[in-house]
DNA sequence: ATTATCGGACTATCAAAATG
DNA sequence: ATTTTGATAGTCCGATAATA
């Protein structure tokens, strides 16, 4: 799995989010696709995800990274009339339209403290991955935020602090007192606690790694390895040193159909 | 098996409308 | 002035077709 947040989470979304077993919610639980502001051409012609940094992670890695630029966004009309709102109550509710929690409160696993306030998703879930929330990329350096019209223009390169993760394999069914238990454990990668490190960026990597030419990391074994590990862009255009154990990336959000 | 294409579901944005 | 709502513009998921 590319570890390669988008925003504040990961983009992998949360209905894809790794539970381990038992943990599995009962409701569907769907985080937000998160998008970039502005994709490049190649990005937006091909509808593939794109990613703030310029070149993108998918211009780079189809070598046309020259060829990576922001498109064009038409203006927003003005002027256009709307209808009537639904009238909203007393309390500022709609008046209409009481729905159900989308999210039903759910309570962490025996060993989390308990939440002082509730939340859209349980951190224990939204725990973000790769880059701390607010980062872009994982594996280039994400533009400067925007400044909004009237703010001096973009100030200094903005670099967040990015994450490597470890994987941790977790213990094997039988060895957690759960002998005999009927339960499949899956082995895939989902089912690896991860423990996050901060980087910065590391100089070297493991022998198993292997370089990918869109800059990431590539771990084979997938066993032990179910995560790509990022790496600067300057690191990155390497040729492809092959595939010991099939793509780890199969299934990937970041990575699928690419 | 891999890569390209693209329909459409989904999200972000922001101005109009509603509210305090 | 601030908040809410909903329309629009845009992203990109995921299915399928094309190609190597």
């Amino acid at each position: 799995m590319t570890v390669h947040p988008v925003g504040g989470y990961s983009s992998m979304p949360m209905h894809m989010y790794p539970f381990p077993p038992g943990l599995v919610p009962t409701q569907p639980l769907r985080s937000k696709r998160r998008q970039v502001k502005n994709a490049c051409t190649n990005c937006q012609k091909a509808c593939k995800k794109c990613d703030d940094a310029r070149p993108c992670l998918r211009c780079v890695k189809y070598g046309i990274a020259e060829e990576c630029i922001d498109s064009q966004r038409k203006e927003r009309k003005k002027g256009v009339k709307r209808g009537p709102y639904k009238k909203r109550d007393g309390k500022g509710n709609s008046a209409e339209a009481v729905e159900v929690q989308e999210h039903p409160p759910m309570h962490p696993p025996q060993g989390m403290p308990p939440q002082a306030t509730p939340s859209p998703m349980p951190p224990y879930m939204a725990a973000s991955m790769g880059y701390p929330p607010g980062a872009a990329f994982y594996g280039q350096f994400p533009a400067p935020p925007t400044p909004k019209a009237g703010e001096a223009g973009p100030g200094p390169a903005y670099y967040p602090t990015p994450f490597y993760i470890t994987p941790v394999p977790m213990a094997a069914p039988g060895q957690n007192g759960h002998e005999g238990d009927s339960q499949v454990y899956p082995q895939h990668p989902q089912f690896f606690q991860a423990a996050i490190l901060p980087y910065g960026p590391p100089q070297g990597y493991g022998p198993y790694m292997m370089h990918r030419p869109d800059g990431t990391i590539q771990i084979p074994n997938s066993h032990y390895a179910p995560f790509m590990y990022s790496k600067p862009p300057s690191a990155g255009t390497s040729n492809d040193v092959g595939n010991m154990n099939g793509r780890v990336e199969q299934g990937d959000e970041n990575h699928r159909n690419e």
